[in-house]
DNA sequence: TGCTGCTCTGTGAGCGTTCACAGTAGAGAA
DNA sequence: TTCTCTACTGTGAACGCTCACAGAGCAGCA
């Protein structure tokens, strides 16, 4: 009999419950409640009070009918499924992202949009006014979906640069160019000169960008390039092993690969293992991101870091500013090498 | 010149806009919308006419205003990060449920709940109607965020069996003492006999659940239980790596082991691997979720299949039931072995 | 003819806020 | 005193929708 029931919910106090309360008007609460007025330091701790005492929280639904403001975003990942689940950058990303907008109060909608459907559905529900912006995160260039959104004036924050450059979307990125360049310096100073590569998917500047770097520091070693080190994967791990194979069999005297993911490193460590080749004795690895998978990678991976922490608090002040009137912005934030025994 | 401006969004067509369009009234674009009521083909294909043309969509506060549904649920996980980071377990529930609610047009707003600060924060967010009800997910048992919003009336579906059986809530499991029961029958068939387990927290029941499982199918085959060969972890990667070098510690003669989640049987073939144990000629791993994790691993492992996607999807409706005023329910779903190469 | 019941429709009220505006009180200057 | 300015407060209106109610039209039946 001491079993609390299930406690039917009663109904919350409004805004003029904690007026009667305090002694003043809606007006004086909402002023109170909102800031930027002039109020009476009396009148401020009355209400104070009396919002203490009556548990009172704003009705959101009301405020947003007359502002016109939903007061939340949405995390919009353009990704299928498999990559959504075998990838954890997408998680950190999408926690960092949502303890960003927790400290402002803007709750975070997750919309995946892996199919043709799903992104239909989601980029109307984004165009009606249903959230104030949009968080996107997407290893596909010039996304239609940002294309859309964009022209529908949706405030939108990209993660990693965008393919057309020409399109004033915002985003925020690491620098890949500088962060590849960091890591084949490291490999020649391990004195490797057969240094392989397998690239990011080369129509998003991400990848063209990690490829880049990797090829400049080798022209300026006085190295030449020799194609049959480089190939492409899609970020996934098993495009890292199919990669790693590939490039084993083209030039079987490689001393180093550089992988544009920690997930496809892993993925190579994989092939490597496979072929008998010893991480770091026969071949150094070196991956990007400094994921989970980084850690968990068996020998741990050196790679560089990509301060996720960083990017994802830029997203959202950049959303944030840009739902407040300001216009599109870009900001590419410096990486790290990080040393492990994979090297 | 042709570039697209960025276009101030213009007001949007309201439910006036559209009764004008149609020539019918207010009440009857409701009716239509919403259905259940008396509307002559007419007048709904008129409405329907007009909704298209205008491109109008409801707008969800007003509705939410009047009818004190928010019409979105949180999907709360009261977790620490790290854990979030490191199993894919959570984004495949998170996917499910997320698209399971886009099926009813509802939202799903991401809770992530890892700090003590976070969960009263969240808390508060939810008791204060923000949402309609709650999806949670936590290893934990007896967690005090489910306690605490059950008092407060909160429509709640917890992913897993909760501890205190006394208080009602809703959840739906997976048949965790079954599945154990088949996974080492398995082990058994194999000719196994000094069969080691990890077991989940012993103060969670699918961790005691699991463990039982083991128990009850070797005391049937009439092996006796030797407490050496049984530790439990928390779940994590690196919890299975600690048990099972503890288990080979105690027991060097294992032949086979079965673990109680694909993460942990992920760092338990790490310490077999480095303690020169070949699997599964020297000893047979199975592990628990078939996780993308048993996949990966090398080999990839024998598992018991959670059925990830009709869990989530009986959440769903369970907690949509709850929110439409039924009563809680408890919902058991069956396993399935999935061999692999790992036994 | 009048009554009942069924199908369908329009209307006013109200949900809980914010916003613009009007208004008050008191201080200081003319 | 009177006027102006500053600091502060109260009040209606409006946001866009749903809900309850009243009522219209029509068929069936006595």
């Amino acid at each position: 009999m001491t079993m609390s029931n299930t406690g039917g919910r009663r109904r919350p106090p409004t805004i003029h419950d904690v007026a009667r309360e305090a002694g003043v008007s809606r007006g004086t609460v909402s002023r109170v409640l909102n800031g930027g007025h002039y109020v009476s330091p009396a009148a401020a701790e009355a209400v104070n009070a009396a919002i203490r005492k009556t548990g009172y929280v704003v009705n959101r639904h009301a405020r947003s009918l007359i502002t016109g403001r939903s007061d939340s975003v949405g995390f919009l990942l353009t990704e299928p499924q498999e990559r959504f689940f075998e990838d954890p950058n997408f998680n950190v990303l999408l926690s960092a992202c949502t303890q960003a907008l927790a400290a402002h109060d803007i709750p975070l909608l997750l919309m995946l949009a892996g199919t043709k459907d799903e992104r239909r559905r989601i980029t109307r529900y984004i165009t009606a006014g249903h959230v104030d912006g949009v968080l996107l995160v997407s290893s596909h260039s010039g996304d239609p979906v940002a294309e859309e959104l964009h022209k529908a004036g949706v405030p939108l924050v990209q993660c990693g640069k965008p393919m057309g450059l020409g399109s004033k979307v915002s985003y925020v990125a690491a620098d890949d160019r500088d962060g590849a360049r960091d890591m084949v310096r490291h490999l020649l100073s391990l004195g490797r000169r057969r240094i392989g590569m397998v690239s990011g998917p080369l129509d998003t500047p991400g990848g063209v960008d990690r490829l880049a770097g990797y090829k400049e520091v080798l022209a300026d070693a006085g190295i030449e390039i020799d194609e049959r080190l480089v190939v492409s994967g899609d970020y996934s791990r098993a495009s890292g092993e199919a990669g790693a194979e590939r490039l084993l069999a083209q030039a079987p005297d490689m001393d180093a690969v550089f992988v544009a993911s920690d997930l496809m490193a892993q993925g190579a460590l994989t092939a490597l293992y496979r072929a008998g080749r010893r991480v770091p004795e026969d071949v150094s690895v070196g991956g990007f991101d400094d994921s989970v998978a980084a850690i968990e990678a068996t020998p741990p991976l050196t790679t560089i870091r990509q301060p996720y922490d960083r990017i994802s608090a830029e997203m959202v002040r950049v959303l944030l500013a840009q739902i407040g009137g300001e216009d599109p912005a870009a900001v590419i934030l410096p990486t790290e090498l990080v040393k492990r025994d994979s090297t």
